[in-house]
DNA sequence: CTAGGATCCTGTCAGC
DNA sequence: TGCTGACAGGATCCTA
């Protein structure tokens, strides 16, 4: 799941935890989910933690760096005096480690960061500290949503004729950190339908659809991404991080509290696509 | 340059 | 209960 919130609050959460820690030793479970040579992390202390999209930069001593991308199912659980999850949400968050989707395990000695992934899409790697920005990942980034000038946004969206829009905002490319949720989330709030054409979205149309963005993204970081503490329910049920800010994504089937249309589920651009029929109006013709 | 599709991998859920 | 296929919140690589 993790987007751009979630990794920042990850982030963030992370960095009261393993902030001027030392990695005493790091074991790799899975060899694909580590890029690099485990050893040369040994006996390096954590000096900084930053972000970049929904990449986690953490930043070790003598320049190096553990660049973190969670992908689909990736997690970060911390185990210590006290204990921090983040990430795509499940039993992991809370049960016992390393189980069976332990890929790496970062270890402080008193406390140990546990870096789990389903389906083995995310991955560690180690990079020179002076050299994250030539990462070709990092380096082919578009802007952080709120650093976006509008009219750049405007540029960009114009120049794909037949793509839909939500395409476009999903390419990292284009703009950095949305994913499935928020691109569905972010058209609903600037009631722009998913499958128009991007090219036809007019220069107010655009900057709305911005403006959504950072609206929902800041909504989703208020809320505290999905970590374990809005998974973990106060009654010590599970709950789902969604219900604290979707207004479509999953929401198929319900009402939209704007019209009080059904949501619907399509398929965009290969994606599952909720949005709702009433307020996100395909303009007829073809030149939609 | 853009556009569309397959692909990496594991797990879950719906339907039979 | 057991099997099968579809799908899952990401990004890249390939082809056209």
């Amino acid at each position: 799941m993790p987007e751009l919130p979630e990794v920042e609050t990850i982030r963030r959460g992370l960095k009261d935890c393993i902030l001027n820690k030392k990695i005493v030793q790091v074991e790799v479970c899975c060899e694909k989910s580590f890029v690099g040579v485990p050893t040369e992390v040994k006996g390096r202390k954590v000096v900084g933690l930053r972000r970049r999209g929904k990449a986690l930069l953490i930043d070790l001593s003598d320049n190096l760096t553990l660049m973190v991308h969670l992908r689909m199912t990736g997690q970060l659980i911390y185990v210590g005096e006290e204990r921090f999850a983040g990430g795509h949400p499940n039993e992991s968050f809370v049960g016992e480690l390393p189980n069976r989707q332990t890929r790496v395990i970062i270890n402080f000695g008193e406390a140990k960061l546990f870096f789990n992934d389903q389906r083995k899409f995310g991955f560690i790697k180690v990079i020179p500290t002076d050299e994250v920005e030539e990462d070709a990942f990092i380096a082919s980034l578009g802007a952080e949503p709120w650093e976006m000038m509008p009219e750049d946004f405007y540029a960009k969206l114009q120049r794909h004729k037949t793509a839909p829009v939500k395409a476009v905002l999903l390419d990292q490319k284009m703009i950095a950190g949305l994913g499935n949720i928020y691109a569905d989330e972010a058209l609903y709030d600037s009631k722009i339908h998913p499958e128009r054409k991007a090219g036809s979205l007019s220069a107010t149309e655009a900057r709305s659809l911005l403006k959504s963005a950072c609206k929902v993204m800041d909504k989703s970081l208020e809320a505290g991404g999905s970590t374990i503490q809005n998974y973990v329910k106060a009654d010590g049920t599970r709950g789902n991080y969604l219900d604290l800010f979707a207004k479509v994504y999953h929401k198929d089937g319900s009402r939209c509290e704007r019209c009080d249309c059904e949501i619907l589920k399509t398929r965009v651009a290969g994606r599952g696509t909720h949005y709702c029929p009433g307020c996100q109006e395909l303009p007829e013709g073809s030149d939609d």
